[in-house]
DNA sequence: AACAATTAGTTTGTACGCAATTTAATTTTT
DNA sequence: AAAAATTAAATTGCGTACAAACTAATTGTT
């Protein structure tokens, strides 16, 4: 018995007449609920940034340095806007980001000989080679967050149909 | 019909004494949740980060300003250590920022009579009014988001038990 | 073919976020 | 009371994030 999904709990939009005080109460609460919401994501991602910083200190790496060798891991040879798409990250953000792992000699930056505009990112031997020091991080995440399989998967697709909605209310 | 996605498997790491390759295999993809988990977090708290963008520009805050002043229309008054306390940051983040609040206007940064090394974070006048244009942020929030009383609280729950496993594990 | 529009990446400028160091004030020890 | 330890902020340095403006390559339109 699922709860009727589309249950309009909210008392929303009472613009104009207001129903009842409880009601309105009730209401300026939800609205709480949404920005303690949100700060929980927003503290939350920092102190994962804090654990990934332990774990990838020794590897050179940041976070998002990280995610990007996890794509390229799993896919070489992609494009900066590819890159982009995976991580919801912008080129702004990715140019010199990329240009950090090359300095660091763990991948090559060209331009793709079909279409010049295309940046074609691939992996350098050593940029391979840092996989199998990085096996490890994904244990040390694991025992901080100390959750069973049903809660994270619960929790990661509850983030990302929230992310959904987001993403569609930003436009 | 493309390939089965969870074919190959990846036989993972059988470095030590393996139970058995099929609770490897699910050991594995317990260690993969844990990372999506965190991507999940990231990549929200990006998305709650752009609607932000959109209530917060008209009045001249960002996110974290937003949530400072949120902490002062809640008890003004307060040192730059407190403030640190409730939203998780430390004073190389907050003292920029702070000065920034200030030059907007919107606060005033004195130190404590009582004991010189703190500083006294007070509201000026504009800062207080700036509370009522505020008023309809978490109305945005709360439509962006969309999701009902229930949900929110539980992910919230969630989300804040998961930031104590990490605290705790980044010691 | 010529020109406009689009696309991919880079650059610039602003604002976090945090580690590490520094400065100044207070507290603790001796 | 003087010296040592602690504490609160500020400062410095590095790495994101993203908007906006810019450059160069490709596509589309006439």
């Amino acid at each position: 018995m699922p709860a009727a999904r589309k249950a309009p709990k909210k008392a929303a939009r009472h613009t104009a007449a207001e129903p009842s005080p409880l009601a309105a109460e009730a209401f300026a609460d939800l609205l709480k609920l949404d920005l303690q919401l949100c700060f929980a994501v927003y503290s939350t991602a920092l102190a994962f940034n804090g654990v990934y910083k332990r774990l990838l200190d020794p590897l050179g790496l940041t976070y998002p340095q990280y995610l990007v060798m996890l794509v390229l891991w799993e896919r070489d040879g992609v494009s900066v806007k590819e890159i982009g798409r995976l991580l919801h990250l912008d080129s702004g953000t990715l140019t010199p980001l990329l240009k950090r792992l090359e300095a660091a000699g763990l991948l090559q930056r060209s331009r793709d000989r079909a279409d010049e505009r295309q940046l074609q990112v691939t992996l350098t031997a050593q940029g391979r080679t840092l996989r199998e020091r990085a096996q490890t991080v994904p244990l040390g995440i694991g025992s901080a967050c100390g959750l069973q399989a049903g809660e994270l998967l619960a929790l990661r697709d509850q983030l990302l149909a929230l992310r959904q909605r987001l993403d569609t209310a930003a436009e």
